[in-house]
DNA sequence: CTGAATCCCCCAAGATACTG
DNA sequence: CAGTATCTTGGGGGATTCAG
C-alpha cells in the first residue's frame, strides 16, 4: 500500500500534488475513467492492459480513499462496480489532457513507438 | 536508477507523459528551476530541502538526458554548474502550474499543513 | 563547490492461486 | 464478476564516505 496522502506532510503543493497523482497506474485510470464517465471493473482491468487484479484494486481503493474517484456497488448476481470520477477528480482532467499531448507530440517527435492506442482510447 | 524513458516501450501519451515526469523529485525541481530561470546546483540542494546530494545529482541527470533541462558547466575553481530549463522543459511548466494550484486549492479546503512555502516559491 | 562511489533497505509492484 | 490472500522481487531511494 502506498502510503496515504495525509500520512505525509507535503513540502509543497507541488509535492502534494504530484504524490496524489503519482504511481505507475493513476494517470491512466483516471483519464480512461474520463473518457467514459462509467466503467466497470473488468472494463477498467481490459483498458490498463499491463495492470493486475492487486494493483487495479488497490490504486482504485487509494483513488477512492483520495476522493478522485466514485465506487458505487451494485448488489446483484452477478455483482457489478461503477466507477466514475468525483468533482474533485474532474478538476484534473484538463492536466491530464494537456499533459497527453505533450506527450504525443514528444512521441511524434522522437518517433517513438507505442504498445496502445496514440489518443490513449480503448475500445470497448 | 531509473529505468530510461526511451527503453520501456509506452502503453500511450499519458502513460508516456506520467513516467516522463515522474519521481519523487522531479516536479519540484522543474518548478523551482522555472522560478528561478538559472540555479545553481547548492541552491538546488538547499531548495529541495528533502534530497540528497546522490538522488539531486541522479534526478538532475535525467532530466538533462532527457532533453527537459539543460547543464552548464564552469571551468573554475571554485567549480559552478548551472541548471536552467529547456523549450521543452518549459513546455511542462503550465501543467505544473495547474497541478501546483489544484494542489494548494485542495490543501486549503482540507486543511493540510505543509513543511514549505504556500507558493513553493524558496527564498534564496 | 559539485559531485562520485558504496552499501543497504524498504516497499511498490509482480506472480500466482483462491473466493463470495 | 469483482475482487483477496500470499509470497516474492526489483529498484527507487537513503545514509555515508570520498574526490577533483
Amino acid at each position: 500500500m502506498q502510503a496515504k496522502i495525509q500520512d505525509v506532510q507535503p513540502i509543497c503543493a507541488v509535492d502534494y500534488a504530484f504524490r496524489r497523482i503519482g504511481g505507475k497506474y493513476k494517470g491512466r485510470l483516471l483519464w480512461y475513467l474520463h473518457n467514459h464517465q462509467v466503467l466497470r471493473y473488468g472494463e477498467l482491468r481490459r483498458s490498463i492492459v499491463d495492470i493486475t487484479p492487486k494493483m487495479l484494486t488497490q490504486t482504485l481503493r487509494e483513488l477512492e480513499e483520495d476522493g478522485l474517484i466514485h465506487r458505487e456497488v451494485y448488489h446483484e448476481v452477478p455483482p457489478k462496480v461503477e466507477y466514475r470520477l468525483t468533482t474533485v477528480g474532474q478538476e484534473l482532467v484538463p492536466f491530464i489532457e494537456h499533459l497527453r499531448d505533450w506527450g504525443m507530440q514528444q512521441m511524434r517527435k522522437e518517433n517513438i513507438p507505442m504498445i496502445g492506442d496514440t489518443n490513449c482510447i480503448t475500445n470497448d
